[in-house]
DNA sequence: AATAAATATGACATAGTTTGTCACTATTAT
DNA sequence: ATAATAGTGACAAACTATGTCATATTTATT
């Protein structure tokens, strides 16, 4: 084996293995322990954090760091790629724990400089706006960690005021408009439930509760899963060719539009009776271009809620 | 200097330089035609994409593909970017021309075999929920280039059911929830308009109108420097506590948040004249978490509007 | 204090690779 | 036709990488 392809598949084994010692790898390429040194120093000077111990249980250790292979971007990937990263940036709190700033640094400066110009260029002409993260959010790794490994955990919660304690098991977290939310088995309510990550005001683990399977339960599957056995409406609304627009937007999966040839259209589907006020606020933002036709108490609860704005105005 | 050192720059320089001949770079690395070969050999089989024509005016060219040289991210680095590649794939249209599922395939076939396990582990657990683009946009690009060379433009646009053509000169473009938006200078209204790029029928380029000087207005300070003249009013709002909250995750610019001791607030700032509209229909999603106290105006478009509906349920 | 397990470095002959040169072929625009 | 370009093969010379051996250094364990 020449001794290009030996350093770059080295570099894979030690991002691999994390701990070796000179001998293990001699061995394994079939070269000598000199060699393997005179390889590890060259890797050093190539950038990958080595760092070594001397003495009986001393060896090689990557830090942290992982190399990766040189990889074939076309222009438009490399660029999306560097945009993304951007437009990510706005998320305060995200699981892992990472520095924006150095990410795209490094991704910057390992571009060739005709690219980094075209970056330039573009970087005030293109953007995303995202609704801004408040805070943030110091539990989502904690949280992440007790979905994946399916633990029990001790969460204070804070809600309309009050704070409780409870044990829930997470299935999962997920972003939306800025928010971090995680859907969750309830040990107190005895049922799932989704908590807001902002509203933890401390997350431990629970050694005493034992864990329910949720092992079939993920982030994707967990409404067909979990929703049965709760009261439901029969949603009808029809909509105005805004209101289609506006929709489909979001298309939630247990609402389904239905178009007309004008461009106008109805929604029909069940809602869960727990989430009228979610939908009858939903509703009011259409304005005219949404009429509910039931349930009954969807209308009542926009009637009752628009009632109450305008007297804020008499 | 050493083969493998001469290899890498070559990789960089053939990037660089998209197309070249066998000479020009013997010289510029100060070897033979016949290393040369050898090397450019070498690069095609680990995978530069390089192709030859021979004859005159003929040499090397390097597809669209880059190599990028190897960097070292550390694991929670590369996962994150694997999740923001991940977070953005409900963008039907961007302005690059790309494949989010190469990308994401290329980005993880890199990763080494463990870490590929721990992405595997957290895909079904962590999301980022956006609202879906509806339909895919041809034009981003021509915009973006269009923002970028100061280049005029003529569009066929279609607002309120009325279709337009009007020479416009793009000052850039920006998505905002799931839809992307161009702000322009407008040769027809002699006034900045932003424009909704779905409702762009066509774009061809304008030869015969003369840009103006937009060098120094970019997105990030097209509202300070555009902004003059035009007719505002004097907004204020009273928040309750979820109103202080909700407002947070968009903190206008040019709307002020007051926070009081007890968690309360008040907004005060200046809108324009112009979007009395977009801000009634936005403060009437704050339901009883907002009073308008002025403008008179905007609380008198908000009580129609609330009529409007409630007569709807009567 | 001794020992063993590890890294670290230097010198040198040998084995292996890379390079330049030269002679030649093939393709294509002018 | 001609000139400019890529592409190939053979071989000696120049250079680089490797293994071996000697030796130093550090440190956990006994």
């Amino acid at each position: 084996m020449s001794k290009a392809k030996r350093l770059n598949e080295m570099i894979m084994m030690v991002n691999r293995k994390k701990r070796f010692t000179v001998r293990e790898l001699a061995q394994e390429f079939g070269v000598s322990n000199r060699t393997i040194l005179r390889d590890l120093q060259e890797l050093s000077e190539m950038g990958v954090p080595l760092y070594s111990e001397v003495g009986p249980h001393g060896g090689y250790q990557v830090l942290n760091e992982r190399i990766l292979p040189p990889i074939a971007f076309s222009e438009d990937e490399a660029i999306s790629i560097f945009f993304m990263i951007h437009a990510l940036r706005h998320y305060l709190s995200l699981p892992f724990d990472i520095e924006y700033e150095s990410i795209k640094k490094k991704f910057y400066l390992n571009l060739s400089g005709d690219i980094r110009d075209v970056i330039d260029r573009i970087k005030d002409r293109v953007d995303f706006l995202y609704i801004k993260q408040q805070e943030e959010i110091p539990f989502l790794r904690q949280l992440l960690d007790a979905a994946i490994q399916q633990e029990v955990i001790i969460i204070c919660y804070e809600a309309n005021g009050k704070i409780s304690y409870r044990s829930i098991q997470p299935i999962g977290i997920y972003a939306n408009e800025g928010k971090w939310y995680c859907p969750s088995y309830c040990f107190l309510t005895k049922d799932y439930r989704v908590f807001r990550c902002d509203r933890m005001k401390s997350v431990e683990s629970d050694e005493n509760t034992i864990p329910v399977d949720l092992s079939k339960i993920n982030l994707k599957n967990r409404f067909s899963i979990l929703q049965h056995n709760k009261e439901t409406f029969e949603l009808y609304v029809e909509l105005t060719n805004k209101g289609v627009e506006k929709y489909q937007s979001v298309n939630w999966s247990d609402i389904a539009l239905n178009k007309r040839e004008d461009g106008t259209g109805y929604l029909k589907g069940s809602i869960l009776k727990h989430d009228i006020n979610f939908y009858s606020d939903y509703f009011i933002t259409y304005g005219r271009d949404a009429v509910i036709k039931g349930p009954f108490e969807l209308i009542e609860t926009i009637k009752e809620k628009l009632n109450i704005i305008l007297k804020q105005y008499n």
